[in-house]
DNA sequence: CCCTGCCTGCTG
DNA sequence: CAGCAGGCAGGG
């Protein structure tokens, strides 16, 4: 569910009610949401330590510990990251929560429960998946999208999606990147000029930009929402818009299935 | 490459 | 009530 720019939302709205926060105790209740460790090794190895960085790579976060050991979490379709005093009463489906000296709880809530927490001790290697992403939005080149995009037959949307090619697209802003370029979402990668390639380098960290912006409320804000503010975003241009008409031509926005997901463009204005 | 499974909750 | 959901790993 969450995409770069929200993931980028829940970092920056959290940073200060995380970082230099000591962690004192740590509950778990969904054990499989931690990936590569038992609950209760993670709740050993959390105790007493201290947050000391909140970064992002792609759509993966991680809190990095005083001992150089580090936590990974990924949201996949429905996770989020609350901060809550402790004793407030808990959302359904709240998963892990590390309470800090200060009497507040960092909460992770997930009602699919698809989402990760990896633990790695100093100097482990990160299995998590992130070092396996391509560059992000803001580091890609016209060179490396030629490269990368124009020896696929794959459908444009679905090389938008690989998170191997470029980090923190998923399917919402890989529609409205299709739309802004004017480039049909089911266009073969090596069917891209260098014209629509220049349009694509220009576009996707624009967009990503845009939504990190339009996203950024206050703590407040996003304490009442749980987080999930984004959700009302009136600004997309195409997905969630099937049938309503085309922004730049009246056109009604057509519905289709790309990849196994669902995708939603103008047929008149998209070529 | 395509397809399924993982889950709960919301919408038509 | 079926169908679908903003993600991804794993298997064929």
């Amino acid at each position: 569910m969450p995409e770069l720019p929200e993931v980028e939302t829940v970092r920056t709205v959290l940073l200060p009610y995380v970082v230099g926060q000591k962690i004192t105790d740590t509950t778990i209740s969904l054990p499989k949401v931690l990936a590569n460790i038992s609950s209760q090794d993670f709740i050993t190895k959390t105790k007493q330590r201290t947050i000391t960085h909140f970064t992002r790579r792609g759509k993966f976060l991680t809190l990095h510990l005083d001992n150089a050991a580090f936590i990974v979490i990924h949201f996949r379709m429905t996770g989020t990251l609350t901060i809550e005093d402790k004793g407030t009463a808990l959302d359904k489906h709240t998963h892990v929560i590390l309470t800090f000296a200060n009497q507040q709880q960092l909460r992770f809530i997930d009602s699919r429960g698809f989402g990760h927490w990896w633990y790695f001790e100093a100097g482990q290697s990160d299995t998590s998946g992130q070092l396996l992403l391509g560059p992000e939005p803001e580091q890609i080149t016209f060179a490396y999208l030629k490269e990368k995009l124009t020896k696929r037959q794959t459908a444009l949307k679905t090389l938008l999606l690989d998170q191997h090619i470029i980090a923190g697209i998923g399917n919402i802003y890989a529609d409205e990147i299709c739309f802004r370029t004017q480039i049909r979402p089911t266009r073969r990668g090596d069917s891209l000029s260098d014209t629509e390639l220049q349009r694509l380098l220009d576009t996707i960290p624009t967009v990503i930009q845009e939504f990190i912006q339009i996203h950024r409320v206050p703590f407040d804000v996003y304490h009442q929402t749980k987080g999930t503010s984004y959700q009302k975003d009136t600004h997309r241009a195409v997905y969630g818009r099937k049938g309503q008409p085309c922004q730049k031509c009246g056109h009604p926005l057509q519905g289709t299935r790309i990849g196994q997901r669902s995708s939603v463009f103008c047929e008149h204005c998209q070529k």
